[in-house]
DNA sequence: TGGACGTGTCATTAG
DNA sequence: TACTAATGACACGTC
């Protein structure tokens, strides 16, 4: 294709008739009218720059923004923890926050006039864990217990967890262990400490933490990234979040949530997804006084530090669940076969098995079912997109994504409803993610579910050599073969039959229009018949008058006329005119 | 609720 | 023989 690029002063009529010629030439091959305009070409680069100067003032902007951040936080020697710097008024030791803390937290416990004061917690603890004459540390340490590990999204997004020293974990006196058992009973009757109400060797595991100090870039390092992530996707996550959140909590339990600092943005998006997803999901699975404590997650006004602490303890449930390690979410936990749910069963492995070990007719199947749990699935379940990037994901799959972490190609985990109420929302919510799914034709979404790679636009519309190269550079299994050339041949025969449909169309109209036309063009003949009968007609009776009076004029020999009912006149090729009797040949021609 | 209509799919045939 | 187009027939969803 020709390119004519002049500066528009240049451009004489002459010019512009030359590129609409050259246009009217391309416009078969797709080529728009703009292409041979250079004022609007000259238009798009300044915009391009413009959006170019856009981004990288953002990029600095971000960079500055992680400075400032990073300006604020202090290295905790002693937890070695990094923490915001605070203002000297504002500065507390340990031992004057744990009193804050226990005050605070004997208010909460006020209300439960049973349960032991947080001070006394404290006193439990410190028993349980003679961290020597170290107050402080020990302070620290215990601290440390009650507040949330921080976790869960990635481990990379974990920040540094201490105990000030080497924890003891052996208590020799039985005594003093049942005396400390009932005493933790007690203590897991708080509802502020509900969280911590797990497995005993959940919470050896808790209270056996080894003395892990990472190193300070690793944490450094960590910090730094979550940040990161958190103000590169801020918008997008929490528009996620914001679509999942409104169907978990309460509406009116979000207006409690202040989420105005970057840092309680983070500490909610790290607590959302690695908190409160595995702290409802790993409530239906472990105990029915941890779903108790998370239908109060639900039910009571849900406050970050409630979220934060149960998660750290939530985040430990997937300890005992050695198997899922590869994956630190919520909804992998979830998805483990001890899941007491039958239907989480049942749809996780329908999940699992539908899209990969289904034949085609079967999907087929499942698709002509909408009721079946497959549709369910194909619906409610975004399914892992392939690089079409066309195919925009639901909020279901960037919230599955972030809080799952997996890539796009991942496996794919089903998360089943956690309670009927969380099934409801999730239905409402998914309503949308249906919307954005029904966009997809079931071969896109099959595709999609097998994990081919390949736009099915291209499987249809390539040629044969180029289908047959594409495909030599991929190994596929056998289902994906079937499945891409099921695509393949539904793709070229739904064209086929659309083509052939306004072709019969077309014929249709063709053929009526050809009716219509015979129909007029017999109104046109009969009229024109008419016409010649008439006309017929008056020729006849113009030549029977004629005849008569030539008759009349006939005599014989006497002179006496002849009778036309003896006589008639006759005419011969040759022109010449006989009078013949009618009973006789013509045998007298009179000229 | 039945019918019209549009669409996708399958089976078959011909080129 | 493989591939494709064409087309009738059927099923399904929508109005």
């Amino acid at each position: 294709m020709m390119e004519i690029e002049l500066p528009p002063v240049q451009q004489t009529q002459q010019d512009m008739d030359l590129i609409d010629i050259l246009w009217r030439q391309d416009i078969d091959l797709g080529a728009g009218r703009e292409v041979f305009d250079y004022s609007q070409r000259q238009r798009e680069y300044e915009l391009e720059k413009q959006k170019k100067l856009e981004k990288e003032r953002l990029e600095q902007l971000q960079k500055e923004q992680e400075k400032a951040f990073l300006a604020q936080l202090q290295l905790d020697e002693e937890t070695g923890e990094f923490v915001p710097i605070q203002p000297a008024q504002h500065i507390e030791s340990e031992a004057t926050r744990i009193s804050n803390s226990s005050l605070e937290n004997n208010n909460l416990l006020e209300q439960d006039g049973e349960a032991l004061s947080f001070d006394e917690c404290i006193q439990l603890l410190e028993e349980t864990f003679p961290y020597g004459a170290d107050d402080e540390a020990s302070s620290s340490a215990i601290f440390h217990c009650l507040v949330p590990i921080q976790n869960d999204c990635s481990p990379d997004l974990i920040p540094v967890v201490t105990t000030a020293s080497e924890p003891h974990t052996t208590v020799t006196d039985p005594d003093r262990v049942d005396d400390l058992e009932q005493t933790w009973e007690e203590l897991l009757s708080i509802p502020e400490l509900q969280c911590l109400n797990i497995e005993n060797d959940s919470l050896e595991q808790v209270t056996v933490i080894p003395e892990t100090r990472p190193a300070l870039p690793e944490s450094f390092y960590s910090s730094i990234t979550m940040e990161k992530q958190i103000i590169n996707s801020a918008s997008t996550y929490m528009d996620a979040f914001e679509d999942s959140f409104n169907t978990t909590v309460h509406s009116e339990d979000l207006g409690q949530m202040n989420i105005n600092s970057l840092e309680t943005s983070t500490s909610f998006s790290a607590d959302f997804c690695g908190g409160l997803y595995p702290a409802l999901n790993s409530s239906m699975t472990i105990s029915g006084t941890t779903s108790q404590a998370a239908s109060k997650l639900l039910d009571e006004p849900l406050d970050i530090s409630d979220l934060s602490k149960c998660k750290a303890f939530s985040g430990d449930n997937q300890g005992p669940a050695p198997e899922f390690n590869d994956s630190d979410s919520g909804i992998s936990l979830n998805s483990s076969p001890s899941a007491t749910s039958p239907a989480h069963s049942a749809g996780s492995s329908i999940l699992n098995d539908a899209s990969f070990g289904y034949s085609d007719s079967e999907m087929e199947d499942m698709d002509s079912t909408p009721s079946s749990v497959q549709s369910q699935h194909v619906e409610m379940y975004s399914l892992q997109p392939c690089e079409d990037t066309a195919y925009q994901p639901s909020s279901s799959v960037l919230l599955e994504r972030q809080t799952t972490g997996l890539k796009p190609n991942g496996s794919l985990k089903k998360e089943p409803p956690a309670s009927p109420g969380h099934s409801k929302a999730l239905f409402a919510k998914d309503k949308l993610s249906n919307r954005l799914e029904a966009r997809l034709t079931r071969d896109e979404q099959r595709a999609k579910a097998l994990q081919i790679p390949f736009k099915v636009k291209e499987i249809i519309n390539l040629p044969v050599d180029d289908f047959n190269e594409m495909m030599s550079k991929h190994l596929f299994s056998e289902t994906q073969l079937a499945l891409i050339r099921d695509i393949r041949r539904r793709g070229k025969n739904k064209v086929a039959a659309q083509n052939c449909r306004k072709r019969k169309l077309e014929n249709i109209v063709e053929l009526e229009h050809d009716l219509d036309h015979l129909k007029d063009e017999r109104e046109k003949l009969l009229v024109e018949k008419g016409e010649y009968d008439k006309s017929l007609r008056t020729l006849k009776q113009q030549l029977s008058t004629l005849y008569l009076e030539v008759f009349s004029k006939l005599h014989d020999e006497e002179g006496k006329p002849y009778s036309p009912s003896e006589y008639s006149l006759q005419q011969t090729q040759d022109g010449n005119v006989f009078l013949v009797p009618k009973n006789k040949k013509p045998g007298i021609q009179r000229k």
